[in-house]
Formats: structure tokens, sequence, C-alpha cells
DNA sequence: CAATAACTGATTGACAGTCAGTCAATACCA
DNA sequence: TGGTATTGACTGACTGTCAATCAGTTATTG
């Protein structure tokens, strides 16, 4: 094949991704390294020039989904024009908007066959997001809307807790069970306020008057 | 090699055996197929004769363990010599047991390297427990120690949440930080009685007691 | 023009899974 | 009781696939 030699960001970009593509439409154990590279055209050597292993590209992908996480969390996060309660309601928002634009993405990470990379989520993402809703945790506290006597420990738990809870909305969704969804959503809120030490009913309260003035 | 026919059910158990202790001591990924019939002597058809793919005796091991896991939780929950706080405390303790008796396996499960079964352990667990904890759960507000809109729901994110807080333990175990491992546990217990509306502090004053009466 | 780095692609070694066939035990019949 | 058919446990060489390697080639830069 013809050579052609391309700034090195560049390939790297092109490698990333490719193999997001394939990824995503076929699985990570299915997925070849050979796939990866044909779809470039390039040869199996230039991947191994960019990455040492196929492990290597599924870590630089997971790291850009949640640098884009933690972008848009602490974009919210640091804002001072909201209270707390807001905040925290516009990062689940925002959650629920990224599950939606990228719903294969949501599916695929929770496929069974996908073991891998769930885990590579599992693992990076509470240690990003704790700092971050920590503070805002915090915040609440001196807003006097929480009274919690752990706030990392709160937001840790409040992180793992709506990672492995929405594995399971997944497969009610995907079973079109609409009851348990709505039951999880709510529960979720019940819990998250009860975690927190909030007033019952504040975060509906709350999101429907920000709804409203929208 | 000089062909020995055994009863199926023990040739079976003897693959499944030499898979656990080869998984438990290299990782599953690390072990191959042909490690484990040499280890009891037998052509790796015959390993094909029991199983249909490596996964499935992965499957055959977890579901050993999740059987043992859910007879120990289920003599405790159905109990009637006991209130339902004393049998959250115990389930907790038979956890902790469990985790202690086997060491190794729990820094297993949480390995990297065995994504796979950690994966097939979030999914199992949740599903045996849930019905568990649901009835002590519901049993606790009948006897008005609980107060709770969502029994199954609190039951799951229990669950959920220490089995993901777990995740988090170990590493604390292993890098020896006691005091992080101690503000979880406190932290788990303050959170579990916010979640279930418990009065804060009576699973240690239970606890304790009945340490005490032992 | 020398040094460096991007790039090639045939090759290797490891491994999961297959398959055609062997052998032992049991069941059945004369 | 002895002969034979059937079942299914068991064998191990073999195959196909794939991640990873490596010796060599081409472009770029100073």
């Amino acid at each position: 094949m013809t050579r052609t030699v391309k700034d090195p960001e560049t390939r790297r970009g092109e490698l990333i991704d490719a193999a997001e593509e394939l990824f995503l439409a076929n699985g990570y154990e299915e997925t070849t390294v050979a796939d990866i590279v044909r779809k470039i055209g390039v040869a199996q050597g230039t991947f191994y020039h960019y990455f040492k292993s196929k492990d290597e590209v599924l870590d630089a992908i997971t790291d850009r989904w949640i640098e884009e996480i933690k972008e848009g969390v602490a974009g919210i996060a640091s804002g001072d024009d909201s209270d707390s309660i807001e905040k925290i309601i516009r990062v689940f928002g925002f959650f629920s908007s990224l599950g939606k634009s990228r719903q294969g993405l949501v599916e695929y990470v929770h496929e069974g066959r996908n073991a891998h990379l769930h885990n590579k989520f599992e693992r990076k993402v509470p240690s990003i997001l704790t700092p971050l809703f920590s503070r805002m945790i915090e915040e609440g506290v001196r807003e006097r809307f929480f009274d919690v006597r752990y706030p990392e420990m709160a937001a840790l738990f409040i992180i793992v807790t709506t990672g492995a809870i929405s594995h399971i909305y997944e497969t009610y969704r995907l079973n079109e069970n609409t009851e348990k969804m709505n039951e999880i959503t709510a529960a979720t809120f019940y819990f998250i306020e009860r975690i927190l030490g909030a007033e019952q009913g504040i975060f509906i309260k709350y999101a429907s008057r920000m709804e409203a003035s929208t």
C-alpha cells in the first residue's frame, strides 16, 4: 500500500476514532486490530507505533469520554449563578442528555460483552466526580439545604449508586418497563434527598420550577 | 495418556475446581484451557465435552459462589428469633466474614484483569439479594424501626451501594489506609440508616449490644 | 546528508475451540 | 451366560484467529 505520513497527532486521532467507531458497532472483543487499521488504511505495525496494546486505545477512548463528563460537570459546578440544588439537578440533567445523545454508548457500556470497558468506567468516574460533587454538597450544607456529616462520602455514595442503578435502569429501558423506570427515577431523588439530609421533595419542586422558568 | 472414565458429576466437579483454583491464582485471562485440563490430567476435548466455552466454567464458578451467598443470607433473613435490625447487622457480618475467609477471592474479584468476573457478580448478586433484603426491610417497617416509601428500591440501593463501595474499600485496604476504611464503614451505616429512615446510630447501638451478649 | 521518526506488512506464538475417532460401561437379547 | 448394540465419556492432533513483533523502508527535519 502507498505510504502516507501524517502529523502524529492526526494519525493517533484517526486510530482512536476508528477504534471507537468499531468498538461501539461490534464490541471490544469482536473488533480486531486488523479491522481498526484496515478502516483507515494503514499497516498493523502503525497501530503498535502509537499504542502499546489494544487495551491502551480503549484507555484513550474512555479518557476522552471521561474528560467530556468532567468538563460538563465542572462547568455546572463552578457557576455562581445558581444554588447547590439547581446545580445538582443540572448535573443529572447533563447526564441524562449525554445518555440520550449517546444512546448507543450507554447500551454499549452496559452490555455484558464489554465488561472490560464498564470496569474502566467504574474505576475512573468516581475518582473524577467525587471532588466536584463534594464541593457542591458542601456548598449546599453552607446554604442550609443539606445536612450531612460526611460530605465526601455522600458524594461517593451518590455517584456509585447512580452508576450502578443506571445499569439496572438500562435493562428496564430495553424491556420498555416504563413503570419500573419511573419508580427508579422517583426513588433515586427520594434517596438522594435522604442521604443529603435535604427537605423531602425539594429536588422535584426545584426541577419543576426550573422547567417553568425556561 | 491412559484413559480413565469417571462419574460425569465428579469429572465436571474436578474441572470446575481446577479452573477455580487456577483463575484465583493467575487470573481468568491468564489461565488457558490447556492449563485446566493438564491440572487434572485429561484431554482438552474433555473440557469441551462438559462446557461449551471457557466462559461457561466461569459461570459455573460464580453460580457456586452466589449460591453460597444466597443461602447464607436467606438463613439469616428467615430466622424468627431476631428483629430486622439484628438480621441486617448479621447479614453484613456474614459478608465481612466471607470476605475475611476468602480474602484472595475478594482481591481477585476487584482486580482489573478480572473485569469479566466482576461484571458477572454485579449482574447476578442484586437480582438474588434484592428480594431477601426487601423482606427484611418490610419487616423493619412493620416493626417501626424503618420508615421508607420504596422498600424494594431501598434494598436495591443498599445492595448496589455496598457492592460498589466494597470496591473502593478494597483499594484503601490494600494501601493500608485505616482512616479511610473506618470512615467508609461509619458512613455506610450512617447512610443506610438515612435510606431506611431509621433512628440515627441504631445500627451501632444494636451491634455493640449484640457483641456484649456473646 | 545524517539522524530521527513514521510507517510497512510478513511473521510468530499463543490460544480457544473442533472433530473424527477410540474405548469403557451398560442394556438387551438369545 | 455369552454375545453384541448403543451410549456417551474421553482423546489429542489440528485449525483458524488474533495480538503483538520486528527487520526493514520511506519521509522529514536540522
